[in-house]
DNA sequence: CTCCGCCGG
DNA sequence: CATTTCCGGCGGAGA
């Protein structure tokens, strides 16, 4: 089969720039701060071209000097915003990557993308090709015929209309010859086309229905009554430039010929370089690149144990291979050893069955490299075994350098430090349904690769820590926090599975007939947990009021649109029943259901390396969202009780922590002094806000959505939604806010200040987040890294207050042999489990210990709370 | 895989 | 000219 492809690459990559502009905060970029955003898309858009067969392919450029259509018309293009420096920027990157590729490239002076491809598709079509254009430029369906298809770029990468002569009459029913006469007669601003003024699409539309061609309707011009008639005769002239301007030129003087045009292999050694120096590593993975086993690699299997008593030494770097994510399930597929010189692989059997090996993994004496301290100690517990002495952890320094480093593969990490010699992963053990274990000589050296890594990064990665002044954030609060989250994990917390079943079926038979009774109230069935069919019932089929949007164009069915719509029709109540009870069955029951282990626990894992203000995350399952605010959902806590008889849950929360640390950072005397005094915080704003010593629940309400958005950057246009007002009265209780409590204002400006200047901010323990958005060509996005900069510090400090809080109970309960246990953490909140005889003792220690972890301006207070399961706290 | 929706702090 | 309060995890639908 012949077939050309034809790649507008002006318009791709102008899409490309557009598209990853706007969605993905900051603008992309790679380390050494060169844009990066356009060059992804447009790697992605050809990629996903390419994907077809194809024989011959050619990408098309304009240039920048001028056309003969420049020449016949002086406004042509005129008015065009000039391009961004940071996309002027991306062009040689995307010839680049095509000269990797090995893909024609091409550009002519004096003519544009379009007359290229529109003379090569002529010329191919001729030929007997199958001729497919890419482009989100509508002027090039004039190429349409029957074996042109142009395949048009909606939105984003992927979605793509594609046109024949067929689809295109359907569209806009008119025979694809008349596209270049409906231009000229519309005219098209982006390229500053005139047309005639007044007709758009459906006006022309009609006329070439009756008329077919411009050329005809000016002959009949005179026959053409009233307005459009009069405006047709007064624009002759700007509708015959129109269609000059419009019609792609078929007879370009191209010096080259179809055999330059095909197929060939890429430059792969290059593209890899390419991809590595942009750090575009995702495209690496896609290359499928084939496991190499020749360099100067060695790895030493260890397959007797005798051997390990003259290998194992102090400070070498151990690796611990897992074959899934969830590590206490996983299985080990073996140990990686590296004192730099020499690196081992230990199977996981023969390492385990070793004394010696055994013994040096526990020894809190023999200094210890690794790469997931948290994820290797839990494993090992699960098998009986202990993890100590690690004194280096790569995963959670690198999340200390920088946060999104340690969201990546292991490989990434090194690359980061440009530490090159390892693999992904994926590569070497597949992915999804085909991931796998190779044959040994290739996992055993990537295992002990890995060591060998962890081993060569430490000293780099000490030395960053300590310039960084991370250094004690990262001996004194997230190496002792691993060993208390793993300990939390391993405990896991029990679940009353004769009260999950009973709430299962109680909630699967109120599911049901709720069920039933919302297809009775519309008159048919439909899938209700499908947004776009409810959307097309609610506001189709019944008439409702389509209140809202969602990002992508589609009619909200959000419970605040509902909410809106509650009595205009009997089954909107019923489907916000619906909704919430579907979400506890399947999120909560369901989920939680499918998590138990073998010992009746639920064991979840903390991510202590993910989030981007130093909070931690839950997963697997996630313990951080189960249901309180409603009654209804709040029973789901009934299924979380203590492991053991006699036992108790004791819970403890920071009050006000966040607002707590702004009064300090900021020094804000007002608000010290009303949390010195104990006053509700809420109110006392109220009182100085509206100037009044009585305050109505109205008042307060607002005074506390007020102190909440200070927070997190608030803007008068949100402020206003949230207590329903116009935005200019929110600016105005904003301002008088700010001038009660004047040190905010100024706080908030300097750290934004000190955020675009140095790129990042800090945390009370020096924990840093930096700020890419603030260097956004963008305004949406810059005013997002603004709030984020707010926002960041406060969060971030709450997160190391309570990390401090957790390390030193957990001390405590060590120190002092205590039976006591903490299971979980929730932001602001410690959950333990405690038996009868530490009752008392834990409800003083645990919110004494949370109240002096770190010394404030204003004191931390910690309330306290004990129940025979988890609902009764609180 | 992305979108929508909804649970928590 | 615009902008729409921060940080997360997870389930189901639909492509």
């Amino acid at each position: 089969m012949q077939k050309l492809i034809l790649i507008d690459g002006n318009s791709l990559f102008f899409r490309a720039y557009y598209a990853t502009a706007y969605t993905g905060g900051e603008l992309m970029k790679n380390k050494q701060g060169v844009y990066t955003n356009a060059l992804f898309g447009f790697i992605n858009m050809v990629d996903k071209i390419l994907q077809q067969p194809y024989s011959h392919v050619l990408v098309a450029f304009d240039t920048k000097e001028k056309t003969k259509r420049h020449e016949a018309f002086d406004d042509y293009k005129a008015g065009r915003p000039p391009m961004p420096q940071e996309m002027a920027q991306q062009i040689p990157l995307i010839h680049q990557y095509l000269k990797e590729l090995n893909i024609k490239d091409e550009s002519l002076a004096g003519y544009e993308a379009d007359d290229i491809i529109g003379t090569l598709s002529k010329e191919a079509a001729d030929l007997g090709y199958e001729v497919a254009v890419y482009s989100s430029d509508r002027d090039l369906l004039q190429l349409i015929n029957d074996k042109v298809t142009i395949h048009l770029l909606k939105k984003g990468v992927t979605d793509i209309e594609d046109l024949t002569p067929k689809t295109f009459f359907e569209k806009y029913g008119l025979h694809h010859s008349q596209m270049i006469d409906l231009k000229a007669l519309m005219g098209d601003p982006s390229d500053n086309i005139p047309g005639v003024p007044g007709v758009g699409e459906k006006t022309a539309v009609k006329l070439l229905q009756q008329y077919e061609t411009l050329e005809n309707i000016l002959q009949n011009k005179d026959q053409i009554s009233g307005k459009l008639g009069e405006r047709i005769r007064e624009n002759e002239d700007k509708a015959i430039l129109s269609k000059m301007l419009a019609t792609i030129d078929l007879n370009v003087p191209l010096d080259f010929n179809f055999h330059d045009l095909e197929r060939k292999q890429m430059n792969y050694e290059g593209l890899v370089n390419f991809y590595n120096e942009m750090d575009l590593h995702v495209f690496i993975k896609k290359l499928n690149k084939p496991v190499e086993t020749k360099d100067d690699f060695i790895t030493k299997i260890i397959t007797d144990h005798d051997q390990f008593s003259t290998i194992l030494k102090p400070n070498m770097a151990i690796h611990i291979e897992l074959a899934d994510f969830n590590y206490h399930t996983s299985d080990i597929i073996g140990f990686g050893l590296s004192d730099g010189e020499t690196n081992y692989f230990i199977p996981k059997d023969i390492g385990l069955a070793s004394i010696d090996f055994q013994l040096y993994l526990s020894d809190p004496s023999i200094p210890k490299l690794t790469y997931d301290q948290k994820a290797f100690r839990t494993a090992l517990k699960w098998l009986g075994y202990d993890l100590q002495g690690v004194t280096f952890d790569l995963l959670l320094s690198s999340y200390l350098i920088h946060q999104k480093i340690a969201k990546e593969d292991f490989k990434v990490i090194c690359m980061a430090f440009d530490y090159e010699d390892i693999e992904y992963d994926e590569l070497i053990y597949g992915k999804g349904a085909k991931k796998g274990l190779p044959e040994l000589s290739i996992y055993s050296r990537h295992v002990a690769k890995k060591a060998k890594a962890i081993f060569s990064l430490q000293p780099l990665l000490i030395e960053k820590l300590k310039t960084l002044e991370l250094y004690d954030l990262f001996t004194n609060i997230e190496m002792p926090l691993a060993i208390v989250l793993s300990d939390m994990e391993y405990s896991g917390i029990s679940v009353d599975q004769n009260e999950l079943k009973q709430q299962k079926t109680n909630l699967k038979n109120r599911i049901d007939t709720l069920e039933h009774q919302i297809y009775e109230s519309v008159g048919k069935k439909f899938n209700i947990g499908s947004p776009k069919q409810l959307a097309e019932i609610l506001f189709v089929d019944l008439g409702l009021d389509p209140s809202k949007k969602t990002k992508t164009k589609n009619l909200s069915t959000n419970v605040d649109v509902l909410n809106t719509l509650i009595d205009k029709h009997p089954v909107i109540p019923m489907i916000l029943d619906y909704r919430q009870l579907t979400k506890l069955y399947s999120t909560y029951i369901e989920g939680i259901e499918q998590s138990i282990f073998a010992d009746g626990k639920v064991h979840t894992i903390f991510a202590q390396a993910l989030t981007a203000t130093g909070r931690l995350s839950s997963l697997e399952p996630n313990l951080q969202n189960i249901p309180i605010r409603t009654e209804e959902g709040r029973q789901i806590r009934k299924l979380f009780v203590p492991s053991k008889p006699n036992h108790y849950f004791v819970s403890a929360d920071y009050s006000q922590i966040e607002l707590r640390v702004l009064a300090d950072m900021a020094n804000v005397a007002g608000l010290i002094d009303a949390f010195n005094k104990k006053e509700d915080i809420h109110t006392r704003t109220a009182k100085e806000v509206f100037g009044s010593e009585t305050v109505t629940p109205e008042e307060r309400r607002k005074a506390k959505a007020v102190n909440f958005g200070i927070i997190y950057g608030i803007g008068a246009w949100s402020l206003a939604e949230d207590i329903h007002t116009t935005p200019r009265d929110a600016q105005a209780f904003i301002d008088k806010y700010l001038s009660i409590y004047p040190e905010i204002k100024t706080y908030m400006e300097q750290t934004v200040d000190n955020a675009v200047k140095q790129g990042y901010v800090k945390t009370i323990l020096n924990r840093r987040r930096y700020i890419g958005e603030l260097e956004s060509p963008i305004y949406a996005v810059r005013e997002f890294g603004k709030r984020t900069a707010m926002n960041a510090p406060i969060q971030g400090s709450a997160a190391d207050i309570i990390k401090k809080a957790m390390i030193d109970l957990h001390a405590y309960i060590y120190k002092n042999k205590k039976k006591s246990r903490i299971l979980l953490q929730v932001h602001d909140e410690l959950v333990l489990e405690v038996p009868e005889s530490e009752l008392v003792e834990m409800q003083k220690v645990v919110p004494e210990i949370m109240s002096k972890a770190i010394h404030l301006k204003v004191a931390l207070e910690s309330s306290c709370d004990t129940g025979k399961n988890w609902y009764e706290l609180k």
